[in-house]
DNA sequence: ACGATACTCAAGCGATGACTTGACTATTGT
DNA sequence: ACAATAGTCAAGTCATCGCTTGAGTATCGT
């Protein structure tokens, strides 16, 4: 494999698992703990901490710890960013299909 | 780990390569055929193939066989979802932070 | 001080992922 | 018919992933 972009790789990765999209949506409620976010899910604490982990390395979460309490919440900047990346392409592939019903139509103007 | 959504889960991991998503720029320029597609990567016919038949798996790609030919185009449907659950967290994000500023702005109405 | 709480770390395990190689099939061009 | 082309399939390899277990560290409550 080539290198690309280590970023994106991470987001969409991070992005790929079930249990770290529904640990994003409990977090879009507001910050929470490692150990509250693990909670509602039958996994250990040690599971979620680990998703956590890949959660921040992709940089979609910020973490900060507080005596023992590690604090989680969103950090929009890389949302934003993945989307992004998704909506120029979502544009351009448009572009192409609007041009090619265009030329199908042969209504260059109208 | 827990099932949310399978959908979900195949197009983001379609999207965490690099060389899947290079693939994907390539056919925004248009459909090619798996072999042309192989061509600009040094890599194999057959790795490109499984990337393909990944990127087909999740819906990103749709794929027609014509003669011995398979010809490969970008399948809109399934980046407009992706993009529309990364969107749809995005605003509810952001939302959350504006009502935070205007909490901490002390400026609930106008 | 001392137990409970909240993580953190490391090792290990089974599953999956990306990639290669080699063989094999189906079509096309001459 | 025959070779070249285009793709497909299966097996195997090595790395990474998600998870568990078990131990360790730092803080908090009383």
């Amino acid at each position: 494999m080539v290198e690309y972009s280590k970023d994106l790789d991470r987001a969409f990765h991070a992005l790929s698992d079930g249990t770290r999209r529904a640990i994003l949506d409990r977090l879009a409620r507001g910050p929470q703990s490692v150990s509250a976010l693990a909670h509602p899910f039958d996994a250990t604490l040690s599971a979620i901490h680990q998703h956590i982990q890949v959660l921040e390395a992709s940089g979609l979460v910020e973490t900060e710890k507080v005596g023992r309490v590690r604090q989680c919440r969103i950090s929009r900047k890389t949302v934003a960013q993945v989307e992004g990346w998704l909506r120029a392409r979502r544009m351009l592939w448009e572009e192409r299909f609007d041009a090619l019903g265009a030329m199908l139509e042969e209504d260059g103007d109208g």
